[in-house]
RNA sequence: CGGGGCGUGGCGCAGCCUGGUAGCGCACCUGCUUUGGGAGCAGGGGGUCGGAGGUUCAAAUCCUCUCGCCCCGACCA
């Protein structure tokens, strides 16, 4: 993309009502924009860094078996009746009132509406099991939105959903996403922490909450050292395996948001003990018979009986990773983005855009680059390039000065270390397109 | 939902207390000079001061109501 075309209103002053350093930067990298209190509109830069994160989440849930489909944003209040949540839901839920006079809703989450598509088709367990997602806008009416997009009221969640015969079963879907995530906040260069959380109605230790390590998160983040050391399922994982003992070394050493610490467990863990700050990505949990009782989703099993289905739920905030993934990785001068979720690899910086010569040599590396490059050919200074890139925070930055290229050579510079290599143009060509 | 704060060109702010018809920096446009880390000079365009009522000869400024946004606390992907 040329950034004399492209769509990138950067701003060099923070608007008054951005708090905190990712929602300043997305604001000030032009990747957003507010509609309203907790409600933005993305940008191109920041679309893109959405749709990247958007995907490796889906590669990883289908590498998983889970299903992508798609439900609507706005739902029927019926539905939420059945269950019981149409009342207990209370003000975050954003009601609506159709021509009709029918009672509508933006979902918040889509246990009910699932539980009814399971319900209508699968009657036999031998149907079973199945793992359901789709990625869409979700609507939480917040009393008090803030952070940017990481406390949004719309916001763009990937929800699961889980539909397992037994218990047994249920755990092994539930395995597979909690192997997942691992796997999903690993490649975007994040360092999650699955941590214990509050158990839902049937008991047991079946919730987890992912957090990632960010200096700037709001909770508080309580665990064994040897957790963050821990190796992350690779690319041979096989999800037909039995993926019990991964969870379970994922799970036995002590892990805790601030609010469920126990500080009487700090003796023991000793030297161990990591105190950090985390931003909350994932939560997923097992439930049973929770909505699938209520509202009739029975299957029959192999002894003819029928069972209510057990049902678990596995969700990521997609959005508010955007925000996460600034906070957890930032400097002074803006973002820098790991290479797996950047809008682009690379910046080719133009700093005499009326040289033919540096013009040539850019024109070259934009081509072999093409939508991986974000290419400054703006007729601007030196310095607004090299402080907007820097901003923008592309992993890498292709110099282009009359000052090297007379010499053959361009710039390959690490945003991240800040690191320059000075190398000739051909070699540099390799690298990047290698 | 409780407590606090703020709404003045795209962004950051001053002016308000003590009413007299809107200003600064950045950005934008034109020209010249400059050109490896947010340039200089000159000229120029853009705001019914969140909205509605009221007081007054006169309201950004005082009064009333209202809408929006932000911060602190309780809740959440």
């Amino acid at each position: 993309m040329r950034l004399s075309e492209y769509f990138l209103p950067t701003l060099k002053e923070t608007p008054a009502e951005a708090q905190i350093v990712s929602h300043r930067l997305m604001l000030r990298a032009g990747m957003i924009r507010q509609a309203s209190a907790g409600i933005y509109s993305w940008l191109p830069l920041g679309f893109l860094v959405l749709k990247k994160i958007e995907r490796i989440v889906r590669e990883e849930q289908d590498a998983a078996g889970c299903q992508e489909m798609l439900m609507p944003t706005i739902q029927p209040a019926e539905l939420w009746r059945e269950s019981g949540r149409y009342d207990d839901y209370g003000k975050e839920m954003l009601r609506i009132r159709d021509r009709h006079e029918r009672d509508l809703l933006f979902g918040p989450t889509n246990e009910e509406l699932i539980t009814e598509i399971f319900r209508a088709s699968v009657k036999s367990y031998r149907a079973l099991p199945k793992l359901l997602y789709h990625i869409q806008w979700k609507f939480r009416d917040e009393v008090r939105p803030r952070f940017g997009v990481m406390r949004g009221r719309e916001f763009l969640m990937k929800d699961s959903y889980s539909f397992d015969i037994d218990f047994e079963s249920a755990k092994r879907s539930y395995n597979k996403m909690f192997i997942a995530y691992l796997r999903t906040f690993h490649r975007m260069g994040l360092k999650a922490i699955p941590m214990q959380a509050e158990s839902g109605p049937i008991g047991g230790d079946m919730s987890h909450e992912f957090a990632i390590l960010a200096e700037t998160g709001e909770t508080g983040v309580f665990c064994h050292r040897d957790l963050l050391g821990f190796e992350v399922p690779g690319d041979d994982l096989d999800y037909g395996s039995d993926l019990q003992p991964i969870v379970d070394k994922w799970t036995s050493l002590y892990a805790a948001t601030d609010d469920k610490h126990d500080t009487a467990r700090e003796p023991e863990l000793g030297e161990a003990l990591v105190k950090a700050r985390g931003i909350e990505v994932g939560h997923i949990f097992y439930f049973g018979a929770k909505y699938s009782k209520p509202m009739g989703a029975f299957v029959t099993g192999p002894d003819g009986a029928e069972v209510a289905v057990e049902m678990g739920s596995y969700g990521i905030g997609v959005s508010r990773l955007v925000g996460a993934i600034i906070e957890a990785s930032h400097d002074e001068a803006g973002i820098i983005w790991p290479e797996p979720v950047a809008p682009f690899a690379y910046g080719v910086i133009n700093l005499k855009a009326d040289d033919p010569t540096c013009t040539d040599v850019c024109e070259k590396f934009y081509r072999a680059l093409g939508s991986d490059a974000l290419y400054d050919d703006r007729d601007e200074r030196a310095g607004v390039k090299f402080a907007d890139m820097d901003l923008v925070g592309l992993p890498w930055q292709i110099v282009v000065g009359p000052r090297g290229v007379k010499n053959g050579t361009v710039e390959l510079k690490s945003r991240k270390t800040g690191e320059s290599e000075e190398m000739s143009i051909d070699s540099a060509l390799n690298r990047v397109t290698g």
